[in-house]
RNA sequence: GCCUGGAUGGCGGAACUGGCAGACGCAAGGGACUUAAAAUCCCUUGGGGGUCUUCCCCCGUGCGGGUUCGACUCCCGCUCCAGGCACCA
């Protein structure tokens, strides 16, 4: 039968709507007698407005209203609220992009489903965000998600804005924002940091430090950059390029020489540099430097692989171990053409003798001049000198220590040495650092990047390391599902550092202290769930945002203060700060969060920071879910792919139940759910049948046969395990008991017998209130179908009792079932059509030593061959006793109930295989297959 | 590179503390029903082999080793994939 979703998707949320069932309000203050009447407070990241919400977005928050409706049923008061992001660049991009005429940017809007005339108002961010959230509601209602739409806001809503600086107020008040410096990629055309998402080459390239090692030379110092400090005590030499330009420069209170192009960097970060003279390379070659750590002085050469545009430009030679400078040495020797040109005697460089300074298992003396030997390299800009240099550092990085001639430092692990090291050269102005790009980096402006360091930024403080206790002690109360997203936590917790928490440009809010700064956006996306409680209020009663004063949330969410006085300062009603105060109250903390796991590494973590920072023990969150991220067809889904689905598609393809439970279905845990048309048209099939059979449900009796207490027993079952899968939002696990299960549990019954009791109707009834939660119209069709008057979305949940639970019958219809089956297995085999089948149920002996089996398995062949019943029957009792060793059957059943189950069952099987069955015990028979027959495992033979 | 996960049939994926790998679903094939199709119902389906009446044997959970009576599961060493790596939502 055809199902009509539409009509039935729109009755339902018409209804829903009428009867308000999400909205959720607090139980009144004298009806909170139990758990139950407390709230639940369930919630989804809010969606990010710069574009329509798509699949991804659907199956996180479908997992929070699966759950939110499972709780619901059970009799919980759920809220489960909504609102709206737009905080952030992209959209002010987006609306700057129109306004220019960007015809790219046009055309994605309109490919996304922006109608022409819509477009001229896209100039606007402010109407970007407003057209997304619009079209976001219509989404999310036709979904089905169960959402109380009266606390609905986004976060550029004044009363946010208000919200925002309040928390910061807090932050810093309890000494968790502070001022900071920190290095960033900066492009200095932009004057800005430069995003991975603004970046024309270099994406995901970081910064890397450069130690500076000061070389005495003619009362400066000649800067050499380097990764690797420790290398100091094998420098033989320096190496600059001889036709790039270098400059001698005041830097701060010393002189410098370095490359020209490293003086823009210095001064990125924090450096007064002011150039006195500048030359080419070549001017420095020949010269002698002093290696202040050692106190010798090494000569100045000439290098062409040397960059004057990365780092200092300036590289110290330690031939042992770098392969880069033992090849230039080695071309140097045979090349004295080349030196003769800079006036340097050939014999500087023949003196040069490599200084081995760290030891390594399965390394040489020097490993560098071992490796380039081997590799028959003779020239400085081989390209196989990357690879020996990278193979070199990382066994000496984890295997090294450093040899005598590394002085004080002798004996430490390379590992260990360069923090130690560094700290120590730069307490004796030795040393200093500069940052440099790992790799090259361009901006979307096309220029060339650098590193700044950035002054006098705000910053959360996420080092602090009693922050992070406090985080830790929340983690371990939490529960985390799936569990196996826990390290995750405990791996960012402890890997986070300092954050800086604001930005110059995008929407969002001001920081309250320093107008010039808009909080980040992750930053100010961490405690929201807690402005849900009082949105209400905001919306309902159009409160003006001045009105919200910090006083007014520090009564509100902490009750500090005194409600007088806050009330008369704010102009707020006394009676409405204490509704808001007790809707808070009642519906923190936070029950569950859930969330993809690209989010664990961030906003996840922060949410648990900012609420240990901001409140009490008894209002940190409960529990949060973390589940995969959408596929479509096998790939990653994206618009570049080509296989971006927005949740209008689906919802215009398959309708909301259909979407939901090809959604519900398609993952749980962290397992990335695959979104695959066959496989949600199989579901959309399965439904149907669901509906029909529903529908033409046969007629029922009051009948208490072995066949029904099965059904019973099995279904109680189903529904404890789907209650608990559902707990655990494992939807899918969830799906198969309450849908496939159930429904291979309902064939069996109705194969086995032609009169159906009226377990049957109530299995029926069951499976529609257990599937409710993530088929929602239909099941809300089927109940009214079935006759009932109530909305099935407050229906009292199933609940299993296990007084139903019924091994024996269970272990008679599993002996039935494989009896069947064996009987059609040697059928097939012997390619017999049977008119007569004879049964033989096993001889009582048999029994004995099964249940001596079970008993114990030590020692069985002596135990049971002590008794004379079983003894009798000599080899052919050891032989099944030796069989029972290896392997036990999956239940057990007593001759007698063996016996009865077959005989009950005659007619069925008969029915099944068109044949006359008869059943006999296995003592009364001579028949050759009456030898074989064993508990569980009846003779069988086929005429 | 670093930090988290992960790798199981044609496909998606199960397997609790180490105990019969492949549950459940999809796809495919065969059959029943039907005027026909769809839907539904029943059956088969990891690979290979055998002397095939409820079977038996061999191989099989990314690769190479190890621990154990026994390993998808534990340990050591790899390979590949996904996500994250902070001034981005």
């Amino acid at each position: 039968m055809e199902v009509d979703w539409n009509r039935i998707e729109e009755k339902w949320q018409r209804r829903w709507a009428e009867s308000k069932v999400f909205e959720a309000d607090p139980v009144p203050k004298g009806k909170r007698t139990g758990k139950k009447e407390k709230g639940l407070l369930v919630t989804f990241p809010y969606p990010y407005l710069n574009g329509r919400l798509h699949l991804g977005h659907a199956f996180t928050c479908l997992k929070a209203d699966i759950y939110a409706r499972v709780k619901r049923m059970q009799g919980f008061n759920v809220l489960f609220p909504f609102a709206f992001h737009a905080t952030g660049e992209p959209i002010v991009g987006v609306a700057e992009r129109v306004r220019k005429g960007d015809k790219e940017q046009i055309r994605i809007l309109v490919r996304g489903g922006v109608p022409e005339e819509e477009i001229e108002k896209f100039k606007d961010p402010r109407y970007i965000v407003e057209y997304y959230r619009r079209e976001a509601i219509e989404d999310v209602t036709r979904i089905g998600f169960s959402v109380d739409w009266r606390r609905q806001f986004t976060t550029i809503d004044p009363c946010y804005n208000r919200f925002i600086e309040w928390q910061y107020l807090k932050l810093r008040e309890r000494g968790y924002v502070s001022l900071g410096t920190h290095p960033v990629i900066w492009c200095p055309n932009c004057e800005s940091p430069t995003g991975d998402h603004d970046r024309l080459v270099g994406e995901g390239v970081s910064y890397v430090e450069f130690v500076l090692l000061k070389f005495e030379l003619d009362g400066a110092f000649l800067m050499a950059a380097t990764l690797r400090p420790e290398t100091v005590f094998g420098v033989t030499n320096m190496w600059v390029n001889p036709d790039a330009t270098y400059v001698r420069a005041k830097c701060n209170n010393e002189f410098w020489i370095v490359s020209e192009d490293a003086v823009p960097k210095l001064r990125a970060q924090g450096k007064q540099v002011e150039v006195l003279e500048s030359f080419k390379g070549s001017f420095l070659v020949g010269k002698l430097c002093k290696n202040i750590v050692l106190g010798n002085k090494v000569p100045i050469l000439p290098a062409l692989f040397v960059n004057p545009s990365n780092a200092s430009g300036v590289v110290m030679s330690v031939p042992s171990h770098a392969p880069y400078d033992w090849a230039a040495i080695k071309e140097l020797r045979s090349n004295p053409a080349l030196l003769n040109k800079y006036n340097v005697s050939v014999d500087v460089v023949k003196e040069l003798k490599p200084i081995s300074l760290i030891r390594t298992e399965g390394l040489g003396e020097n490993p560098a001049v071992e490796a380039v030997d081997n590799a028959g390299v003779t020239n400085q800009l081989d390209p196989r000198l990357e690879e020996l240099t990278k193979e070199i550092y990382k066994k000496e990085f984890h295997k090294g220590v450093l040899n005598e001639n590394a002085g004080k430092y002798s004996g430490m692990p390379v590992r260990s040495v360069k923090r130690v090291l560094v700290d120590d050269l730069i307490t004796e102005n030795k040393a200093d650092v500069m940052y440099e790009c790992a790799d090259t980096v361009i901006c979307r402006c096309n220029t060339k990047c650098i590193v700044k360091i950035l002054e006098n930024q705000w910053f959360l403080r996420y080092s602090d390391p009693e922050w992070k206790e406090k985080v830790y002690r929340l983690l371990r109360m939490m529960v985390i599902l799936p569990e196996e997203a826990r390290n995750a936590f405990e791996s960012t917790i402890e890997w986070l550092e300092d954050k800086a928490c604001v930005r110059k440009t995008g929407l969002g809010t001001r920081l309250p202290w320093d107008r010039e700064w808009i909080v980040e956006t992750l930053s100010d996306s961490t405690i929201y769930m807690a402005f849900y409680t009082l949105a209400k209020y905001f919306n309902l009663f159009n409160i003006d945002a001045s009105k919200l004063t910090p006083e007014v949330f520090n009564y509100v969410f902490l009750g500090e203060g005194s409600l007088e006085e806050v009330a008369s300062k704010s102009g707020l009603d006394e009676a409405l700060l204490e509704t808001m105060r007790d809707e808070f109250e009642y519906w923190y903390p936070v029950e569950l969060r859930v969330s993809a796991k690209e989010l664990v590494f961030n906003h996840l973590t922060f949410f648990l920071f900012h609420h240990v920072a901001i409140w009490p023990e008894d209002k940190w969150p409960r529990k949060i879910g973390v589940n995969g991220m959408i596929r479509v067809e096998g790939e990653k889904m994206s618009k570049s792919k080509g296989n971006f689905i927005t949740m209008r598609e689906a919802l215009n393809k398959y309708g909301a139940d259909v979407t939901r439970i090809g959604l519900a279905y398609a993952a749980e845990e962290l397992n990335d759910p695959d979104w695959r048309d066959k496989e949600v048209q199989g579901l959309k099939r399965r439904l149907e049948a669901l509906y029909d059979f529903v529908v033409n449900l046969p007629p029922t009796k009051p009948l208490d046969r072995e066949i029904d207490r099965w059904l019973r027993s099995r279904l109680h079952r189903r529904i404890k395990a789907a209650t608990e899968n559902y707990e655990s939002l494992k939807t899918r696990s969830a799906i198969q008991e309450c849908l496939f299960n159930i429904w291979n549990d309902l064939r069996w019954y109705m194969r086995r017998t032609n009169e159906y009791g009226d377990i049957l109707r109530e299995a029926v009834k069951t499976m529609v209130l257990l599937l409710a939660p993530v088929v929602p119209h239909l099941c809300e069709e089927l109940w009214e179908k079935m006759g009932e008057k109530t909305l099935i979305v407050t229906e009292k949940w199933p609940e299993y009792d296990e007084k139903y639970f019924n091994d024996v019958v269970e272990g008679k219809e599993a002996l039935l079932e494989n009896l069947v089956n064996d009987i059609r297995e040697i059928i097939n085999v012997t390619g017999k059509k049977p008119t007569r089948i004879l049964l033989f149920v096993a001889p009582r002996w048999k029994y004995r030593v099964l249940e001596e089996a079970v008993k114990e398995k030590e020692g069985l062949v002596k135990r049971v061959m002590q008794t004379p019943e079983v003894r009798v029957h000599g080899k052919e009792a050891v032989k099944y006793a030796e069989k029972l060793m290896k392997e036990l059957p999956p239940v057990i059943l007593t001759q007698e109930e063996e016996l009865d189950a077959i005989k009950s069952a005659l007619s069925f099987i008969g029915r099944e295989f068109e044949a006359e069955v008869e059943v006999s015990l296995a003592e009364r028979s001579t028949h050759e297959k009456a030898k074989v027959a064993e508990p569980l495992k009846p003779g069988i033979y086929i005429e």
